[in-house]
DNA sequence: AAAAAAC
């Protein structure tokens, strides 16, 4: 414990030291002297933050106000620079240059890990906003202006956090109105939260916390996360706050429904609170004027645009006032817009890997700067074939190496590829296994009927009329099959819409607001809706069409019974799906649920048909266990197998287990610590001391064992 | 096999 606490002061004083070597030369500010009251002008180009620009001018960037001119952008003469980067064009700060609290910039010390210049100024973050101009303190006039706004209009000052003023209508915005059902949280069941088992393993798990306080986090983001309506922290919360804020790497068997999001936002962003921004390599600011780039400390990648945009909904919540921007981006979306956005500042990215690459092709961003990375739905994201990408962003551009970041990866399973990303881009990772929400226990019911392809619609129609209120989400497999379908339901006078990845982007974002609110309560849509989508009040899953994968039927009824909450999941079968019938009956076992005739016969007759457990195994599923297995193998264990109940059942035909019993004993959820350990591995890694972070130990990310990996 | 994702 100590040792790792120890190292993650370590690793923060790598980063950031003051005496860092880089003091005096730095051209980038940091968002943390963004906002500084008073704009101070700059040393070099003068001018600089005199005079309040007018209101964001279409034009942005290119019609900058004076004073964004070169200290913005450039490296300014003598080592200050002007504000950072992605300092936006449209507030310049200048509203503030007759702030009554103005401050020549020389007389702010730089925070102590303020690496770059000691520029005591830097523009608001927030649009110009007679309203909040004079409102006392500092702060952002932010929110007010634009429905865009609303976070990161904090500031970092003297090494300080100095969150916004409190600004009523963006808080409505954000953190909805009572009763309000389309702001409406999550539906989190916190009762039934507790039932999700998790397994944490690996060297020095720290202890798990049972609520949100101070320590280990900051009270600012307390603040929001009450604002938000969370009380407790759900199980992967547990263990995740206090691993990543410990420094921790993470990789994390878990799903959206287990309140990972907040899982890995809110020690980020607790970090991000505590110890102000980091600062960007000396490099930083390049081009002049015209090198509008960006340097995001967090970046957060994520499968589909559905839900990247949903993280973002997310993080501008806990980063409400806060002196963290955070910025969407993803493909099928004006590319302009999301370019101004992250103009104006961009502390936190969330990101689809395609368009991230675009943007950083176009040098609009740099991961110089990158603190944190998360990779959420890291096996679908794989599935999609992102990995080249993904391994670009994170291995061939700008972005520092393992041990000068920190790295989260979450993923429902814990396949080969996802271990071998793991092994690449994680140093000494913690393993977080969160056992399935809803699917092992009984939150949702999960009924199937024998129902032939011909009948199918029929069938729906009986369904949808004898099923009550409440959000009804229906699966197909095809985006062809999405469309007739509900072309069918709107001509028998349901209301439906649909969902799939030959819609525009604007139809997507339509269609599933129309759902959430409730004004479409039928949606019918392909696997782009499978996974990850938050949906609140989603009382009835239909899979139409079964998926071949039983992972993605797992994924499908998870979108009803969330969080704890009850649901009810109907699939219609046919001897089309016997590939899955054995899992699916695996499945239905587990969950106590029952289990028609016809499926035990089917299952008996297809034997041979992927049966036996081909693909079936290597999950681990079971109500006791986790959905996955940290793979890795410790050289020295000895004792041990996984500490964790068993998981169950069987079908480990395909896994790659093999030697893994005698790996080593991953602490129980509720046994924190190294004690798990058959044995200490050789020096090295973690416990190899403070020297071990700076020096090479990170070389083999899989640990003293070299190539312990299957 | 289909789906998703950058232009």
């Amino acid at each position: 414990m100590a040792e790792q606490l120890d190292m993650s002061r370590l690793s923060m004083n790598d980063q950031h030291a003051p005496n860092g070597g880089h003091l005096d030369r730095a051209a980038y500010i940091p968002p943390h002297l963004r906002g500084r009251p008073g704009g101070p002008p700059a040393p070099g180009p003068g001018p600089a933050m005199d005079g309040p620009p007018p209101m964001m001018n279409g034009g942005g960037m290119n019609g900058a106000p004076a004073g964004l001119n070169g200290s913005a952008w450039g490296p300014a003469p003598g080592g200050y620079g002007g504000p950072p980067p992605q300092q936006r064009a449209d507030n310049g700060g200048g509203n503030w240059a007759s702030a009554p609290n103005f401050t020549p910039r020389g007389s702010n010390p730089p925070p102590p890990f303020q690496q770059s210049g000691g520029g005591g100024w830097g523009a608001n973050t927030g649009r110009f906003d007679p309203n909040a101009y004079g409102k006392p303190g500092a702060g952002g006039s932010g929110g007010g202006g634009s429905s865009a706004r609303g976070s990161g209009d904090g500031q970092w000052r003297d090494g300080k956090h100095i969150p916004g003023p409190a600004n009523p209508r963006v808080e409505r915005e954000l953190f909805g109105v009572p009763n309000d059902p389309s702001k409406q949280q999550t539906g989190i069941n916190f009762e039934k939260y507790d039932d999700i088992p998790v397994e944490a393993s690996g060297q020095g798990v720290p202890e798990p916390v049972n609520q949100f306080s101070n320590p280990p986090l900051d009270d600012h983001l307390l603040a929001n996360i009450e604002l938000s309506g969370y009380k407790v922290p759900t199980p992967v919360q547990k263990y995740s706050i206090p691993i990543v804020m410990g420094g921790r790497d993470l990789m994390a068997c878990a799903q959206t429904g287990s309140g990972k999001t907040g899982g890995f936002l809110f020690p980020i962003l607790s970090q991000a609170y505590q110890n102000g921004p980091s600062a960007a390599p000396a490099a930083a600011g390049g081009g002049y004027g015209r090198q509008r780039k960006a340097y995001p400390t967090s970046l957060i990648l994520a499968p589909t645009r559905e839900l990247v945009s949903q993280i973002y909904d997310e993080a501008r919540k806990f980063a409400y006032r806060s002196w963290v921007r955070p910025c969407v981006v993803y493909g099928g979306a004006d590319i302009g817009s999301q370019l101004r956005q992250i103009e104006r500042g961009c502390d936190l990215l969330v990101a689809t890997p395609g368009r991230l690459v675009d943007l950083i092709e176009r040098g609009r961003i740099s991961l110089c700067n990158i603190k944190y990375l998360v990779l959420d739905e890291a096996d679908r994201m794989l599935d999609m074939g992102f990995e080249p990408q993904i391994r670009r962003i994170v291995e061939g551009e700008d972005m520092p190496p393992t041990t000068g970041r920190q790295t989260l990866m979450f993923s429902a399973t814990f396949p080969r590829d996802i271990q071998m990303l793991a092994r690449d881009f994680l140093k000494e990772y913690i393993f977080l296994s969160v056992g399935r929400v809803g699917s092992t226990s009984e939150n949702i019911t999960q009924k199937v009927e024998y129902v032939e392809d011909g009948d199918k619609r029929s069938v729906l129609l009986d369904i949808l009329h004898t099923v009550g209120t409440g959000l009804t989400l229906i699966f197909v497999e095809t985006k062809r099959m999405a469309d007739s379908l509900s072309d069918f339901l709107i001509n028998q006078g349901f209301p439906a819409t649909s969902i799939h990845g030959d819609r525009t982007q604007r139809e997507r974002e339509k269609a599933l607001e129309m759902f959430r609110t409730g004004r479409c309560p039928i949606l019918v849509a392909t696997a782009v809706a499978a996974r990850g989508l938050d949906i609140p009040n989603v009382v009835h899953v239909v899979n139409y069409d079964l998926p071949t994968d039983i992972d993605d039927y797992v994924h499908r009824i998870g979108r009803t019974g969330r969080a704890g909450n009850t649901g009810l999941a109907t699939a219609f079968f046919n001897r089309g799906n016997r590939g899955v019938v054995r899992d699916l009956l695996d499945l239905l076992k587990e969950a106590n649920q029952e289990v028609p005739q016809f499926l035990e016969s089917i299952a008996r007759e297809g034997a041979g048909f992927g049966g036996g457990g081909g693909r079936g195994g290597g999950r681990g599923r079971g109500r006791g266990g986790p959905a996955n297995r940290d793979v890795r193998r410790f050289a020295g264990g000895g004792a041990g197998g996984f500490g964790g109940g068993g998981g169950g059942g069987g079908n480990w035909g395909g896994a790659p287990q093999g030697g893994y019993g005698g790996g080593f004993g991953g602490p129980p959820p509720g046994g924190a610590g190294g004690s798990g350990f058959g044995g200490p591995p050789p020096a090295a890694g973690y416990g190899g001391g403070g020297g071990a972070y700076g020096g090479g130990s990170y070389g083999n990310p899989s640990g003293p064992a070299g190539n312990s990996w299957w």
